[in-house]
DNA sequence: GCTGACATGCAACCAAAGGTTGCGAAAGGG
DNA sequence: CCCTTTCGCAACCTTTGGTTGCATGTCAGC
């Protein structure tokens, strides 16, 4: 019943500095490790390496430009990533709220024997 | 706009063997270090250390009980975690439409002016 | 065509995290 | 009372995220 979890896709994005390079793709389209690396506390070579462990997970695509390497992310495998995250949120929260379920049944059924 | 995410609860869920972990927690009840590394390919030491990562981020606590210490999971925090899952999943997920709508935007500019 | 500037890749090195083994201490059961 | 079980602590190894330094490759101007 656990999620079905792709252990290296979830890797992937459960690096925080790995998660802010998806977020700052999307929201200023594709780049290079060097202008990536402008404005995060990082620098362009550990980028690099985590744009190279993107690549592997396949969530983004690097497309060499003259003396550029342009990164973007690929949509379709985001996707998958993201339905990943709500697939194991879901897992979780149906399992906590059976728990609840049998945990009020108890309570009822000692309530009913309490009375006798 | 980018998802309000706790980093440590965050790493916490990220290593795949905490949440087996959780999993396992969830599954059958409260249990030790010592029951839970039976049937995981983990020493009892390794086992303790995510316990108590996952204890340091409120997503189990233990609860001493003669020579033992029972871990069980906290429903609210996982909850929140739960969320938090679900929360960067959806801002991808509303990136990425807004990202597809756009380039249909562009595509359907370029067929007027290619009429011209 | 050469030279300077800029983006990249590769290698060495360092610190933190996940994992192991070994040992000593506390609680329970015969 | 002793033996077993469960635990915590310390030492150690390996992987991973990060750094610096250097060599390479491409573009732009002279």
């Amino acid at each position: 019943m656990s999620a079905p979890v792709d252990d290296e896709l979830w890797s992937a994005i459960g690096d925080p500095t790995r998660r802010t390079l998806i977020d700052l793709l999307l929201a200023y389209g594709p780049g290079t490790a060097t202008s990536l690396s402008t404005g995060l506390p990082l620098t362009r070579q550990a980028v690099s390496k985590h744009l190279a462990v993107l690549d592997r997970a396949g969530l983004v695509h690097a497309e060499p430009s003259g003396r550029e390497r342009r990164y973007h992310v690929d949509e379709a495998q985001l996707a998958r990533a993201a339905a990943q995250l709500a697939s194991v949120g879901a897992t979780w929260d149906a399992r906590l709220r059976r728990i609840k379920r049998i945990a009020e049944a108890i309570e009822r059924s000692r309530n009913n024997t309490e009375g006798e």
